[in-house]
DNA sequence: ATCCGGCAAACATCCGACCATTAGGATGTA
DNA sequence: TACATCCTAATGGTCGGATGTTTGCCGGAT
């Protein structure tokens, strides 16, 4: 194995181990490389790698620490796979969602705070059928992303959020204000809000089942 | 933004772009970090990032190639973020897989393919309740992940894989060995396959969720 | 107490040299 | 011809040092 990579594993376990924590600050790249026995370019390798997976998070003039390792880094990750995949196997990651998002809608049911209800409320009186492709886009990244949130369960909010390709969804919305679908889309959002609000775990997932499905049907009668 | 990350987002687009495609060979790093406008040094630092998260492939003597590109990769992102979550939110992980895991079942009924069937019931039989330890947890990992294979949607098998921290279904298997409830779960594995087998999605979901949510139980209880 | 300048620490980048490995062609042999 | 072996060029792997840039912090002035 290369020196680079038994860093990157030294490293891995120096966290796995509780060696270091996160928020700690790693020992300076000279005295780093040292420790690990190779020369600080290659360390520096190791330090990217960890860095582009949200591992490590390098300080240019202070230091090198380590992040809080939140589930979010599933989010970085995901979403940067889903970007290389985007138009090849979309309907693949469709069926993903579909699976996903009721769960996530069903816990939310049954976890949802009254602040967050308040705040997926508001933000649906913020749009109306004339709103932007734009704006809708946001609008529905938020919608599924907060319901994610009132999930409780922060790996699945991760997934979820990484599973939301921008570009792909605003592809599909644009379709959708052509084949003037806005209105009955938006009143699955409206239901789906009325199901949390009224902690029906039940119908929140059988909502959102038929809402992710119709628009996977959309995309898939248009590809 | 530090000219590594300007580097990692170059490759990136043109893997997006097409101008990269998968198999493709990159050119000499010499070339390539020139092509870039940086040094090699920096250069190799994004490589080994985009190498980490298996979007590249790098041969000694050979030369930089693109990886498949397969939804494999997120098996490999997946799998280094749970490691380094064990112990810690591994109930949170478990309702993950409460969720994608009844979805996969379901899914697999409908599609699993007869040399799957045949290959599904050979490893059930390879099993007694006297296997040792380590075997129960192979064969485990193997059987879920044949049903995730199944499924037929390689995201779902990609993430269903890297959620499987072998150290940790190890801990519960010793767990359920010393509760003598490994004759209850290979039970619960035949079920399913049988479910699979009639081609039964609602029960194998059912199933599924069931055997799941008694280990997730089981683990809720232990800690 | 607040502001500001400067210093030291730490990361960012580049360069050039040399090592290690591989693929593939050249060569020799049956 | 077919095959095994050797050689070489191409390519990545590693290193150490030089230099630039940014940041945190301390001491002094107001």
């Amino acid at each position: 194995m290369a020196v680079t990579d038994e860093a990157i594993t030294k490293i891995k376990d120096m966290l796995i181990s509780g060696e270091l924590k996160a928020g700690d600050r790693l020992p300076p790249e000279k005295d780093l490389s040292e420790r690990l026995g190779l020369s600080r370019s290659s360390m520096r390798e190791a330090v990217k790698a960890l860095e582009l997976i949200r591992v490590l998070d390098v300080r240019r003039g202070d230091g090198t620490y380590v992040t809080s390792l939140e589930p979010q880094l599933l989010t970085e990750a995901m979403a940067f796979v889903v970007d290389l995949h985007q138009d090849k196997s979309v309907l693949e990651l469709f069926e993903v969602r579909r699976i996903l998002e009721p769960g996530s809608a069903s816990l939310a049911a049954q976890r949802i705070t009254e602040p967050q209800l308040a705040e997926l409320n508001a933000m649906i009186d913020t749009v109306q059928e004339d709103t932007s492709v734009e704006d809708l886009v946001a609008h529905d990244l938020a919608f599924h992303s907060l319901i994610a949130k009132a999930s409780g369960n922060s790996y699945l909010e991760s997934l979820l959020d990484g599973l939301s390709s921008s570009t792909v969804r605003a592809r599909v919305w644009r379709g959708l204000t052509q084949d003037k679908a806005v209105t009955a889309t938006l009143a699955e959002h409206n239901a789906i809000a009325a199901a949390l609000s009224r902690g029906d775990a039940e119908l929140a997932r059988a909502l959102m089942t038929v809402h992710v499905s119709g628009v996977e049907n959309w995309l898939r009668q248009s590809l």
